[in-house]
DNA sequence: GTACATTGACTGAAAGTTTAGTCAGCAGGC
DNA sequence: GCCTGCTGACTAAACTTTCAGTCAATGTAC
């Protein structure tokens, strides 16, 4: 891949995070990262084409941040329970690069309700999501009902979208809504484990 | 109102509803309503007046049909528990406007984003919607901290949004999220209930 | 009760603006 | 000489906005 290809892919990660799906302006784009609008198209085929790539390219960048929670910076094993709270809250960052990611991704998400093609991609991604934290969930409660750790996973992520939401439109201040996630983790891993009690 | 200018909001719910706000061509809009163009900005101005004044119809409407929950339907006055379900799974029925209602207004939420125009009326919106849940939630729990009854009206109705966004996009059946909303009502109210224990 | 003036709702075509997509051609490495 | 990467002016279509003017209703002077 060229330098210029990817300058237009993650020009178009930047458009998409300030105007939105609809507003992304192919002269724009080109603007953005420096280059003739020939070349996107020559790169690109058409609009569709930079959508799809775009697409792929943030969820990508996405995987990318989440991942170091995990990483070798860990001097000491961090518990389930820090994983848990830092595979959730990484989305809530007022860095330049995950905001950007953060705004084009639930733009992306709040596109795919008009538009049919961009939901397998986002069906996968979130399924992978949920099982993410359900996987975390199960680990911090072993006792609890599988349905009932897969349905808090689902509530937490759905919750968290909704927070997002609200955050980068501006109606939430991030630390509000981090104590917010943070305090609904607590909620349901409380109720997962009373859960489990009941069962033994 | 006249009646062409009611047709033109209505159109305007429908039409953002079906291809979203920056999908919303003033021609679509004039031919949804059976209006001229010129109509159209007669009543309305411009492009953003007709958003702006779409988002309050919009929200009036969400507003009338949530109230019938308190209607005088009820033939025995229904518990506060039941009112607070009724005030938050309203917004999930597949009935064609209300359907039309929640996607016109997740769109207009997520648009808000990227328009600050949207955002004050939104904002005005949300904080009375917060309210109301809160004090659904404050009459069943009266001696859990006024905070923390703030933070569960905030976290219901932000879930209730992220769950609302996947039903529209069919990436959540509609009974599965009523269950999820449902459960984390529960959960939440036996949260508030807790702390007031302590309290005492 | 009828001629005249005024107003508000409304139309449709035309003007103005924005946008996606094309194309002829330049530069440089091989 | 020819391929790849690249340019930017250009076109056609899509879209928003304006505007001159129609029409029905309402008032009002005689």
């Amino acid at each position: 891949m060229t330098d210029n290809k990817r300058a237009i892919l993650t020009g178009a990660a930047r458009v998409i995070a300030r105007q939105g799906v609809r507003g992304l302006r192919v002269a724009d784009l080109a603007a953005e990262a420096g280059v003739s609008t020939g070349l996107v198209y020559y790169h690109f085929k058409d609009r569709p084409g930079i959508l799809r790539h775009a697409l792929a390219f943030i969820g990508d960048r996405a995987d990318r941040y989440t991942a170091t929670a995990q990483g070798p910076t860990a001097a000491h094993p961090p518990d389930r329970r820090t994983l848990l709270e830092q595979t959730l809250l990484l989305e809530f960052q007022d860095v330049p690069e995950v905001r950007e990611n953060s705004t084009a991704w639930g733009e992306l998400r709040a596109h795919s309700v008009f538009d049919p093609e961009l939901r397998e991609e986002l069906a996968a991604a979130g399924a992978a999501w949920v099982a993410e934290v359900a996987g975390h969930l199960a680990a911090l409660c072993p006792d609890a009902p599988a349905g009932a750790v897969t349905a808090a996973a689902e509530r937490l992520t759905a919750l968290l979208e909704g927070l997002s939401a609200r955050w980068l439109s501006g109606l939430l201040p991030l630390e509000h809504a981090r104590g917010l996630l943070r305090e609904a983790i607590r909620v349901e891993i409380g109720r997962l484990g009373s859960l489990g009690e009941r069962i033994d």
